[in-house]
DNA sequence: AGGACAAAAATTGGATACAATTCAGAAAAA
DNA sequence: TTTTTCTGAATTGTATCCAATTTTTGTCCT
């Protein structure tokens, strides 16, 4: 395996190499990661492989069985719907306690993020889209002091696949309208109301997803 | 390292082994963990070490610092505070899944562990109350199909002092009697109102930790 | 045929030894 | 005193081996 500067470590490295290969169903749900295959696959020995399907299990992406190894694990519908429920719920908590302790550059700069998104709209450029919504929910959860429950969420925007092709245009508009809802709470200095906005948020792209699972 | 029945593969002896020793202070926050150290104190090799602390990494109890191994995590004040309202979100949502296929033998069965905590609290027999406690929750859980959320609350109570020397006769009797009040809920066939008590019994807890967190 | 059961192969879990890499601090040079 | 270099400790990774367990294969019996 060849070495790059992005990742410190062999471990990384494979472990995002396995994971792209789970997401674009190389490997499929139900099917054995035969630790020895991997390694000579990829060109290392079995050690990082170990340590990157411990890091896969963590993501929920793979299930480890007592002497039977690694497994894929299958993304059905219910999954989706639990996923994004949780996310909501998490997220929603991390806004509000993150408001408060937001600066004014950080507030221009989402509204900046906004702008951008409405432009990709008009551009139709999806990814450059995606990318924006990243860091908008990023940005909007940097004030909040709770790591854990950030780790938790960046665990569930990661581990699974964001990029579906189903951030249909019209999709973005009504997404986009949401973030501008959200910036309006925080004018406003309302907590409360900032969270049942994100919850609604993706929940409401979560039952997107869900309805196109099939 | 002796072998047991309980684990079916060394890692998790090993696992268990330093979670204790984390949570007896043997380690402390901040401290590094050296592999090698670990391997000879133990007996084993340094494989089913890391595996341990890739696992005790996902459970938040140590961190990962390329090249520079496993550190013990400090928890704090604000940890603890965090921890509980998460699980009380999370065991929330999953009580009121769980509601609606609960077995009529699983009912009567719950019943029956509030009796005994019940004797506990008499006996003043707190290691029992505490494990009754557990069953009591994970039972409770038990209908709901949802799996990665009741992975999550299952880390959170095992990734943490739950036996904290907290449990005092008082808080017991507040605490069973919250579990009752669950049951009723549970008669009433109203999820809601189970969610709202399951959630309110967690805070509770969990702010009587932090308060004893000094 | 078709199922139960035992032998064989594959795979994981783990041990050991060794090489490579990185990081931090001490020592030496400017 | 500041900068550079060296060095040692620790992590990270490789290669190889072995035991235990699982899966597969193949045979025997009904």
């Amino acid at each position: 395996m060849k070495q790059s500067t992005e990742f410190s470590t062999l471990q990384e490295q494979v472990t995002a190499t396995i994971r792209e290969a789970i997401f674009k169903q190389v490997f499929k749900p139900g099917e054995r990661l035969i630790q020895d295959e991997l390694a000579s696959k990829l060109g290392v020995s079995r050690m990082p492989i170990r340590e990157a399907l411990r890091c896969l299990e963590r993501e929920g992406l793979v299930e480890f069985l007592p002497h039977k190894g690694a497994q894929v694990i299958g993304i059905t519908k219910e999954d989706i719907e639990e996923l994004y429920y949780l996310r909501s719920l998490l997220e929603g908590v991390t806004v509000q306690k993150s408001m408060y302790f937001l600066t004014e550059t950080e507030r221009t700069q989402l509204e900046k993020i906004v702008e951008k998104m409405d432009m990709d709209i008009a551009d139709r450029n999806v990814d450059s889209y995606v990318k924006h919504n990243q860091d908008f929910h990023i940005l909007l959860q940097h004030g909040c002091s709770w790591k854990k429950v950030k780790m938790l969420t960046s665990q569930f925007t990661e581990g699974y696949p964001v990029y579906v092709p189903s951030m249909l245009p019209k999709t973005m508009t009504i997404s986009n309208m949401e973030h501008k809802a959200m910036l309006k709470a925080l004018d406003e200095k309302d907590p409360i109301k900032l969270r049942q906005i994100v919850e609604h948020h993706i929940i409401r792209t979560g039952n997107l997803l869900a309805q196109l699972f099939e």
